[in-house]
DNA sequence: ATAATCTCTATTTATTTAGTAGGATATATA
DNA sequence: TATATATCCTACTAAATAAATAGAGATTAT
């Protein structure tokens, strides 16, 4: 599956912020893009929606940056892809296609939306703690493949 | 989940094939561009994939046409959307993702490979068959749906 | 004051998608 | 064998989308 590069450096950028931001200080764009290796400016607008999305809040000036708004546990995927790409998990479904008199219909209620309905509660049921853990067992697991 | 029409219109294309070539005739690419509102041309391209991938047989000439190579239940879906599109099931891994110093890596490893392990299961485990058996209560559902 | 930071919008460039186009090749049938 | 009807193959193109780049404005801790 195809991933656009907004959406991936979204979640990384939540992710770095989750996981630098714990002694309540904000993480500033530049540090992400930094040590993530993206390019702030694109960075920045990226940010913007994870913001307006209510998943970060943002403190300007000096010393300022981004840090978590809400539990992590309260943090479901699922809410996350859209708010960076909400054609990912949604069904393209347009009017005409209704009134489509071959296959097509029948193709999209069947197996698209059957496709999209599993991608949904795939990534409703993960939440940005379950994948935090699971992004710490993934970084011990390579960290032992490579030294035992 | 954003689905190209080349990915799109190949399925419904292989679905008219197997509902209307059942008394061993073959469909030609004109009909099932006028049966689905699809263009002849890219249609053509598209039949290719098919047959390149051992979906379908192809008879040139008068009376030619396309038809079913396989048997529907031994045609997963997981390896008709290869065929259409390489990417649409694969992990999107580049040799410098193996390299990069930030998350890049991890969530990759952890989110979107694991995603598309699920989606390959799922369409892994979705012939043909099965596909067509469900195209028809479809069918027949919004048959009552309109007349009840 | 000022330097650092987010915010907003416009523009540009690269890539991909979704075709279009034209002709070559093969073949069933009259 | 002539012909109409198919598939096969390759090149090209227009439109949409993705991926930034760029610059200026607003805010704030120090």
């Amino acid at each position: 599956m195809k991933i656009s590069t907004k959406v991936e450096y979204g979640l990384i950028a939540l992710t770095d912020i989750a996981m630098n931001s714990e002694q309540g200080t904000a993480v500033s764009a530049s540090e992400i893009a930094q040590r993530q290796h993206i390019s702030q400016k694109y960075l920045e607008q990226i940010l913007m929606l994870l913001k307006q999305a209510g998943f970060v809040r943002a403190q300007k000036g000096l010393k300022g940056g981004y840090s978590l708004a809400k539990p992590t546990a309260s943090v479901k995927l699922s809410e996350v892809l859209n708010a960076l790409d909400n054609s990912i998990l949604a069904d393209t479904y347009t009017p005409e296609d209704a009134q489509n008199e071959g296959l097509r219909p029948t193709v999209n209620a069947c197996l698209w939306g059957r496709i999209n309905l599993y991608l949904r509660e795939l990534t409703t049921n993960i939440t940005l703690e379950t994948f935090l853990e699971q992004c710490r067992e993934s970084a011990e697991q390579s960290w032992d493949y490579y030294n035992i």
